[in-house]
Parts: C-alpha cells; structure tokens; sequence
RNA sequence: GGAGCGUUGGUCAAGGGGUUAAGACACCUCCCUUUCACGGAGGAAUCACGGGUUCGAUUCCCGUACGCUCUACCA
C-alpha cells in the first residue's frame, strides 16, 4: 500500500505480569516488524495512574529479553520519538491539544458529570452508556450554554472530553486477519478520550501516539476491537484515515478447560505458569512463569507463535529465524486457541534435544546448585546431561534424571525390592560388590557382562536383579542403562551404592 | 440487554466446490527396552445445525444455535 517503513509497537500497561496473551502479541509484532525489515517498538500505557505497580515496567524488560524479543525503541533503548511512557508524554502536550481541537470542531466535547453523577445514573438506568440517545440529558458542553461552559472551564470545575459520535454512520476499516469490519457509529458510545486528570484514556493515547511514531502497523488482541471504530474516528478527524496503521487483532488464548480467556487464575487453578516470568504480587504470593518451571525462551517462543498461527507446512519446530522469514498475517488463524500445557512441554522437550548441550547446561548447573548437588566435573556433566536429556521435558526434571550421578541417593525405594527379595540375592550383591571392586575393566559393556555371568554362577535370571541393582544405584525406577550409570559414577561409588541398600534390606 | 467476532477429531490445526479430510500433542494397542524415556507400527473426526446456489459443499450465500469479547474518567 505505501512504501514506508514497517514500525508496529507494544503497549503494555505496566500493572503485573506478563500474560502468555502479551507475549504473544509482542511476537507476532515483532516477527512482522523483522520480516518487512522494520522496527518494533515498546511503548508504556502508563494513562492509569492508579493502577501503577512498582517494578513492573522493568519486569516486563526482563521477560522480552530473555524470549529475545527486544525493542528497537523503547523507554529503556531510547529511539527518535522519546519519551515512551505516555506519562512522559503528556508533557509533550499532545494529548490535550488533540482533545481541544476535536471539540473546536465539534467531534468531541467537555462532560462535567461526576462520577457520582455517573453512577447514579447507571443505577437507575439498565445498561447506561453515555451516547447519542442519552447525552442530552446530561451535563457537558453540548447541554449547557456557551458561556455556562466557559464559566465552568473557569472555575476549574473537573471536566473530561468525551468523543461525539456520530449519527448512524457505518464505520469501517479493514483488519488484516478478519477483512473488513464494520460498526454502525448510532450504537457506539461517547467515550471519553481525555481524563479529569489531563491523562488520555487509551484510545486518545493509541492514536495521538502511534500517529507520531509513525506507526504502520497496529496489532491488539481481538478484546480490542469494540472499541476500534473510536480509533478509526479519531484516526479520520486527527489525521486522515490514509495515515491510519493497519489494524489486525489477534485471536485470543483461552483456557484449556471451558471456554474464556486464559487468566493467571487458570494457571494456579490447573497447575500451570501463564506469565513469561515469575511475577511477585504485592502481597508477596508469586504467579508462575514459565521460565522458572523450567522453559527453554526458544520452547517458549516456538509454542506461543503455533497458537494462531502456522506455516501452512507440516514444520512445527522453529528458531526465531525461520519464524521472522515464514511469518505472516495472512495465515493468522481468527478464531481463539485454547492453550495446551501438554504441548507446551513437548515442544520444550523437542527444543532441550535440538540445542546443544552447553546452550543450557548453565540453567540446569544452577537449579544443581539450588538443590546442593554440586558438580566438579564438568566432562562428566556434560556427558550425563547428554545422557539423560530423552528423559527431561522441562530443564527442572534434570535434578531427578541426572542429580544421583553426583550425589548418593538417600531415599531408596527399599519397597519395590523387598517383596522378592531373598537370602540368595543377598549373597549375590556381597559377591557382586567384591566382583566391581575388582573388576579390571570399567566400560558399561563389560560391566554387564560380568554381572549377568556372575547371575548365571549363582543361578539366578538377571531380570531379577537388574531392577534391585538400579534402585540401589539412583534410588528408584528411573534413569538410564544400568550399566551406564556404574560407569559414570565409578567403581568405588557404585559399590558404595550397593553396600549402602544391602544394609537397609 | 446491545454490538462485534468466532465455530474442521479431546487439544493445536492443514485443506477450501469433486480428497481415502494432512500433520502434531494427548489418549489406547503393539514392537523395541528385564526401569522410565527415546524411537517405530497401528487406532479413532463427514468438518455446529437448517436452508439455499450448484451436476456436486466441509469449502460460496443466508439464517439459527452455541461460544467468546466488549459494553469504566482500565488497558
């Protein structure tokens, strides 16, 4: 349509976590940006002085970078259209410019109604909305006279400008996932764009902003769209609709169970994270992030560009490049996805076996740490990490599946040997103990088969003892090969091990 | 209540007038493995419903149902 830089941009309040919804959002932007060579930038809706959180701002730079989703422009990065915090920005005095005008024009006008006045008016009416049919009968510039306003602009009575909408207009636009959409202006209400406070609401914000950030390209999840023919109004009288970003909005992400939107309450309800990163509420309570549960960024990436959208192909693992060169709106799906944890593990499984070893054996070193279990070695790391990654599908399952190799197990799942355990089998771990520490060889191979000789010696069917030489070993039904184990732990640790189990049974 | 958006297996989804309606996750069966995984072979959908248009519709049109989102001086 034009030939103008791509710029798309993500607005997030700064008022808690980071939805799994906003992530997405924020891919989807900055795969588009990337694709057409543009620029993707990250503006905060901070309009809402009430609803500010401490800390929050800052976290939300932390989960963009670590998914590798950083801004080309930012409060943080700086870029050509400082300041991005729209608190900062008011200071530029557009917002209040832009209202004035739209009321010079007749577009928009001032409200004096208090909230008070507000409330009562929606107890007493079902369904109140201030509008074209209801407008008349309150306290704004258009009831009172001229000079009646005037007088109360004066006195510096508290006022806001509400947008006028207008009388049964079609407005329509079209967005780039849904083709055109159309609202009939009579049943839109007169929202207000300019607050008591000097602040923008999000719709005067959205578009004096994304107006003069040369954005191109606006894209929102679809809970935006009632409210997209304000913008487009706005858009019309402000700038002229040829200057108007392209819409697209996002399906949304729903809840695995049921239907609705994913909320941070499906998360612990389910046992799931829904925020990027662990999210610390005020009142101390933390809200799960998938980092922390143990995500690979490129999992968590992969899984969230698959939910609403795909190649077409049968491809369904991709790194950030091959995302930036495939994507595109076009093949955005328009219906909700309901999120799958399941898959979502899955593909953090297929991203732990893609990846080098050392890309994330720094992560699974440091949950060791947390858990005590320290590791000299970094070879023999390496090598049993290499060993035991089939088996791990978040980073956090490494403890179980690879901790044992550097610390001896101290609960033994006595129980599933004691059952069929018996004299003979006694005897045969002594001997066997005595047969390892002796053993001139120590490679996997031959361990195994000088063990099952050593069963045949005595009579015994080797199935019987391979599970009671396990346990002994990492201390329940899990791990890799047997053998393999022995070799990596050693000789004098293995037949540590045995003695050890030999004692409690 | 109103407006808007949506609807292919349990879930993610490809396809888009004529197909045996791909694939993945999960599930079940089997093989491999004397743990658990990995890997391999199988199993299950007639495309919300009702009307059109058409020789023919899951695919186009119109309704209906259902679901969701919004309906704040929140975003």
């Amino acid at each position: 349509m034009n030939n103008k830089k791509v710029r798309v941009r993500f607005a997030p309040s700064p008022t808690g976590g980071l939805h799994l919804g906003g992530v997405r959002t924020v891919l989807f932007n900055y795969l588009f940006a990337k694709h057409h060579g543009g620029d993707f930038i990250l503006r905060i809706e901070d309009t809402d002085q009430t609803r500010f959180v401490e800390g929050a701002e800052e976290y939300i730079f932390n989960c963009l970078k670590w998914c590798g989703l950083e801004p080309d422009e930012s409060p943080l990065h700086g870029g050509p259209h400082v300041p991005y915090r729209q608190s900062e920005r008011k200071a530029l005095g557009l917002y209040e410019k832009y209202a004035k005008q739209l009321v010079a024009n007749g577009q928009a006008y001032y409200a004096f109604d208090t909230a008070e006045e507000l409330d009562a008016k929606r107890k007493e009416i079902n369904n109140f909305q201030y509008s074209q049919h209801t407008r008349n009968a309150m306290k704004n510039s258009l009831t009172l006279s001229g000079a009646e306003t005037q007088q109360l602009l004066d006195e510096g009575v508290p006022y806001v400008v509400r947008i006028k909408m207008p009388e049964n207009v079609d407005v329509k636009f079209n967005d780039m996932i849904r083709g055109e959409v159309s609202f009939n202006s009579s049943l839109c209400d007169d929202k207000v764009l300019l607050k008591a406070d000097g602040m923008p609401t999000y719709h005067l914000a959205v578009v004096v902003d994304d107006h003069d950030m040369e954005i191109t390209h606006a894209f929102r999840g679809e809970e935006w769209l009632p409210s997209a023919p304000v913008h487009v109004l706005l858009w019309q009288y402000l700038f002229g609709l040829d200057a108007m970003p392209q819409w697209a909005h996002l399906p949304l992400i729903l809840k695995p169970d049921g239907n609705g939107k994913l909320s941070k309450r499906d998360g612990d309800r389910l046992g799931f994270p829904v925020f990027a990163m662990d999210w610390q509420n005020a009142d101390g309570t933390v809200n799960a992030g998938f980092k922390e549960r143990g995500f690979l960024p490129e999992a968590f990436v992969n899984m969230l560009a698959m939910l609403g959208w795909n190649a077409g192909t049968e491809q369904e693992v991709f790194t950030m490049e091959e995302l930036v060169q495939q994507f595109s709106m076009e093949r955005v799906h328009k219906g909700g996805a309901k999120f799958d944890f399941e898959k979502a593990k899955w593909y953090n499984h297929e991203w732990i076996k893609k990846l080098e070893v050392g890309s994330w054996k720094p992560e699974v070193k440091k949950l060791f740490e947390e858990k005590g279990i320290v590791v000299m070695d970094d070879a023999k790391f390496e090598k049993v990490l290499e060993l035991v990654k089939d088996r791990c599908t978040l980073l956090n399952d490494f403890v179980q599946q690879a901790g044992f190799f550097f610390q001896s197990p101290t609960a033994i799942d006595t129980a599933s040997i004691k059952p069929k355990w018996d004299e003979k089998k006694q005897l045969f771990f002594v001997e066997a103990i005595r047969m390892f520490e002796q053993s001139s060889l120590w490679q996997a191979t031959d361990l195994e088969h000088s063990f099952k000789e050593l069963a045949a010696a005595n009579q015994l069917k080797p199935g019987e003892l391979m599970l009671p030489l396990r346990i002994m070993l990492v201390g329940g039904k899990f791990g890799p090969g047997v053998f393999e184990i022995a070799e990596l732990i050693g000789r004098e640790e293995t037949a540590k091990r045995i003695g050890y189990t030999l004692g409690l049974l």
